[in-house]
RNA sequence: AGCGGUAUCGUCUAGUGGUUAGGACGGGAGAUUCUCAUUCUCCAAACAGGGGUUCAAUUCCCCUUACCGCCGCCA
């Protein structure tokens, strides 16, 4: 049995789009779960479309995500070059090694040629299909185009390859995920594999790099399906193996249309920076067509590939739920070790002085926020209030709850006792335990209502962390300088 | 238009020729808490439609419908 080798094979035309990250990973699991090999191979065939900035954010986002790859344009590999623009030279051959076969034939029509014959196509309501004129050109009919100086671009004959290889115009194969797939090869024209400026097409250069990479096993996105045959013709006509397929559903926005930024982010460096968590995302884009045998869904990537069959995968296409994956965001946030949560969250709080906080003090500050975080960016506007000695008052909170009769007289006692208070976490709880009890007592105050005027008074908000821990890391100065200003305030 | 694919709660999915059709997110209700949130408990929510085959079909077959993809000298 040959060893097992995928690749994923992104184009660096844009960021790491998310629908790529899961294709990759399965193909990542796929090898893990076989001993095999991942390799990554950049198609940047078409340099126009193409910049190193997004090489760069590719290599960078696989990385993050964990999906990293045995073989690839950093790392080497026996079967390099992995960038397929440093391939150029080895194309030319297998193009002329179909010519001399007969598998492929000059084509000299011109651009408006082909959309002539495709008008023709449209207004008899038929399926374009090339209509072959340039097959059978004599060489002094080719000679004398390029003496017009017409450069040829070099089509692929899929009737000579459909008879060569098949007793049936009926061309089928066995996909990984859906099972057996077909289609009339008298549907598919002979298509372009090498174009007139001498550059190798899409479907003819996948091949002869799946070909020369040894990959075994293509896992692609099922907008490829249709070139899997043209793919698998050509693989025959060179006399090389022809690798196994597997075609994953489509990741579709909520709306079912394609992903794309009107719904949110769709490239991982998007998610990353909007506070997303790597680990949530893989495993939240493992979901979306896998399903764990346990029925446990929180599942780092070594767990899934230990779980993963690739014939189970869901064939159909999955709608991509930003809610779903704001709930795993929150639950692998809440996972974060505090060590690693304190370094995460740091990018998010360049806004405020963190050094004016002891790492005692920040590290409580986390502890009592990380609660409700959704999103790591989430912290921006959880935590002002620690900051500086004042604090911004909500308009809502100051005339809502701050000026009313009860707040004030609340926080007048307030300020009072909390004078006399040791100013430790254990005290802290126990006073404001007892404070809340008196007012329940004396004036029928729910404690909320005795905790909103505090808390309003200290953070300007009704709503927020644990008050304790807050009063803590202000501390008693800064604690008791703020409930006495909302007391002035409010006079 | 043609060709190919897909079809279980709103969403991601499990599942079976006979099940109270299961889980998760989201939604609703309640409990806990100093707020928000968390957590916990409970509830609602699905086999696209029509024909077959069969004692029995959500499950197997066919058709319809819907949706997706492909029809480039893009990748």
């Amino acid at each position: 049995m040959s060893e097992v080798r995928v690749r994923i094979a992104p184009s660096p035309s844009g960021n790491l789009h998310i629908g790529t990250a899961r294709t990759a990973l399965f193909n990542y699991l796929f090898a893990k779960k076989n001993n095999g090999k991942f390799v990554l191979r950049i198609e940047d065939t078409d340099a126009e479309r193409t910049s190193q900035e997004y090489v760069d954010n590719i290599f960078d986002s696989l990385k993050a995500l964990g999906l990293n790859w045995d073989e690839g344009p950093d790392v080497g590999g026996n079967y390099g070059p992995y960038t397929q623009s440093q391939r150029f030279d080895i194309y030319p051959k297998y193009v002329q090694q179909l010519l001399d076969s007969g598998f492929a034939y000059e084509c000299f029509c011109t651009p408006e040629e082909l959309e002539a014959e495709k008008e023709e196509a449209t207004a008899a309501k038929k399926a374009y299909v090339y209509s072959k004129k340039c097959e059978n050109l004599s060489e002094e009919e080719k000679a004398k185009l390029r003496a017009e100086g017409r450069k040829p671009a070099i089509r692929f004959n899929i009737a000579k390859a459909q008879k060569a290889f098949h007793s049936s115009t009926i061309l089928e194969f066995d996909d990984l995920v859906k099972g057996k797939l077909h289609v009339d090869t008298n549907l598919i024209g002979d298509f372009v594999i090498m174009k007139s400026n001498g550059a190798p097409t899409y479907n003819f250069a996948v091949v002869i790099d799946d070909a020369l990479m040894k990959i075994s096993h293509v896992i692609r996105g099922e907008d490829h399906i249709s070139n899997t045959y043209k793919q698998i013709l050509i693989f025959e006509a060179l006399g090389f193996e022809v690798p196994r397929f597997g075609h994953l559903g489509m990741i579709l926005a909520p709306d079912r249309s394609k992903l794309s930024k009107r719904h949110g982010a769709t490239a991982v460096s998007d998610f990353v920076k909007e506070g997303y968590l790597t680990d949530a995302l893989i495993n939240f884009v493992a979901l979306l067509g896998w399903s764990p045998s346990d029925g446990q869904e929180i599942k780092t990537v070594d767990e899934i590939a230990q779980d993963f069959r690739i014939g189970e995968i869901s064939s159909s296409n999955s709608i991509f739920e930003y809610d779903k994956l704001k709930w795993m965001n929150s639950h692998y946030i809440k996972m974060l070790p505090i060590e690693e949560l304190k370094e995460r969250l740091k990018p998010y709080l360049t806004k405020y002085d963190l050094s004016s906080l002891t790492d005692e003090q920040y590290t409580k500050m986390v502890e009592i926020t990380r609660e409700p975080l959704t999103l790591l960016s989430d912290i921006t506007d959880a935590v002002p209030y620690f900051f500086g000695k004042d604090v911004e008052i909500e308009p809502e909170t100051q005339t809502g709850t701050l000026d009313t009769d009860v707040a004030q007289k609340v926080l007048v006692d307030f300020l009072e006792k909390a004078k006399a208070w040791e100013w430790t976490e254990e005290n802290l709880h126990e006073k404001l335990a007892e404070f809340r009890a008196y007012w329940k007592e004396k004036d029928g105050i729910k404690p909320k209502v005795t905790m909103w005027a505090v808390r309003a008074a200290i953070t300007g908000r009704t709503c927020g962390a644990d008050m304790v821990g807050i009063l803590e890391i202000l501390g008693k100065e800064t604690s008791l300088y703020r409930a006495e200003k909302a007391i002035k305030l409010a006079v």
